[in-house]
DNA sequence: TTCTAAGTGCGAACGGCGTTCGTGTCAAGT
DNA sequence: ACTTGACACGAACGCCGTTCGCACTTAGAA
């Protein structure tokens, strides 16, 4: 070793050692920070490789498809759910800043709503948390544990839908979105006035921009629901 | 014409005429027929054009693109949902049943309940018809115009979520099903018990297979909400 | 009857995908 | 110094959606 190596070699010796060696952890991020900048079907395998620098080959060795891979993605999600120190004077009231929270939460990572809807009950340890979490506060509240069992997946399902509702066209670019408002529009004005009374006459209504107080309805409705089933 | 057509072309001629000539109906039943039975996943064009005994290519003289056929097959789905005619006295009960029919129709044609998901606001004929249909019941019942815009969007995404929840699992193979309920199972069995004392205790209640109570369970807690804005 | 133009059918190709295989590389252990 | 084992990854396989351009059919004009 009394030469030094040739520059090329250096140069890779470098490049080896200056970027983290890959691992679970660095590959799960990487993908879910491409998911946010470019939704979730430009998350290729082959793309988060390029994007650590390597090829899609080696990921494999970290996850066992990209199936996990999503899934491992979800979970990092779940975990930024803010767990609020369960207070059983105010179950009602947490229970629906805590769907607030996974709302808020879905559409800053758009794409991921979707990933929930294939997976059939995830496991993920901060899924669990937050289920954990959530029992706490409806048995807590007097509900019945079948009841309290129903609700929580209730409480899930409902902001996860609107977050994969809002997120829809997340991967559409301007143009396709116009496009598709324009259809609609035309499409409603050429309704027959007499086929469609009821939608015409609530149209306005349909259309006016409330997304937020949509989603707060449901949540008042769903809790006036389970107030009933209390003691 | 005097002289028959030589043998080759007969039977060319057979053949050509013995397949339906192609039209967009037929390959949205087709891919749909397909869907049923292998899965939307399974619903490429090639597939579907092989089916029909032709190129993929072929298909696009009658269809847009991909998302355009399965927006299609939605609303052919759709139609299979029967309507109702409305009776102001049996609001409740028509709106339970109408959830029930979606959610079986649903079930009834997998991997359609995604194609929902990607779909914001379907808008096919059909779907305008179970729209109107729902908000005849919802303001006969007398509920405010603003209450029966947020409440049709309500009814219609909880059969929806619940039949993706169903359908979830359909592409997957007897051994993955499995494998995955043991893994849950052993997942489940080596939590510690001081920090999920809720999610044990429920255990059983979550495990035991009432789907269909799960369901009717979140259907009564809807209706039980709207009641509370009657007139 | 013959010619032509329009429309349909579709093989081939492009660029991308998930995943596997087998080779290459290199550090740690002997 | 040599072996071993873990990691890295280029190349390839068989899919995918979509487009292009050519072959073919056929309706109407001449």
């Amino acid at each position: 070793m009394s030469v030094p190596d040739p520059p090329w070699q250096q140069r890779a010796a470098r490049k080896r050692s200056a970027k983290r060696p890959l691992d679970t952890d660095v590959i799960v991020r990487t993908a879910l920070e491409l998911t946010d900048r470019e939704g979730l079907d430009a998350v290729s395998m082959r793309r988060v490789a390029q994007e650590l620098g390597t090829g899609a080959a080696s990921l494999y060795a970290y996850v066992r498809n990209k199936s996990e891979l999503q899934e491992l993605m979800l979970d990092l999600v779940i975990g930024e759910v803010p767990l609020p120190e369960p207070d059983p004077a105010r179950w009602e009231e947490q229970l629906k800043q805590f769907a607030r929270d996974q709302l808020r939460v879905f559409t800053a990572h758009p794409g991921m709503a979707q990933v929930v809807a294939r997976t059939p009950a995830p496991t993920g340890p901060n899924a669990l948390q937050v289920t954990e979490t959530m029992l706490t506060l409806l048995r807590g509240a007097g509900l019945p544990d079948r009841i309290a069992a129903f609700a929580v997946d209730l409480l899930a399902l409902y902001p996860n839908a609107i977050a994969l509702e809002r997120t829809a066209d997340f991967a559409l670019t301007d143009g396709e979105r116009d496009e598709r408002m324009s259809q609609v529009e035309d499409y409603f004005a050429a309704l027959p006035a007499e086929r469609f009374p009821n939608l015409l006459a609530i149209l306005p209504v349909m259309m006016s921009d409330e997304g937020e107080e949509r989603f707060e309805f449901g949540l008042e409705l769903i809790m006036r629901g389970l107030r009933s089933w209390v003691e």
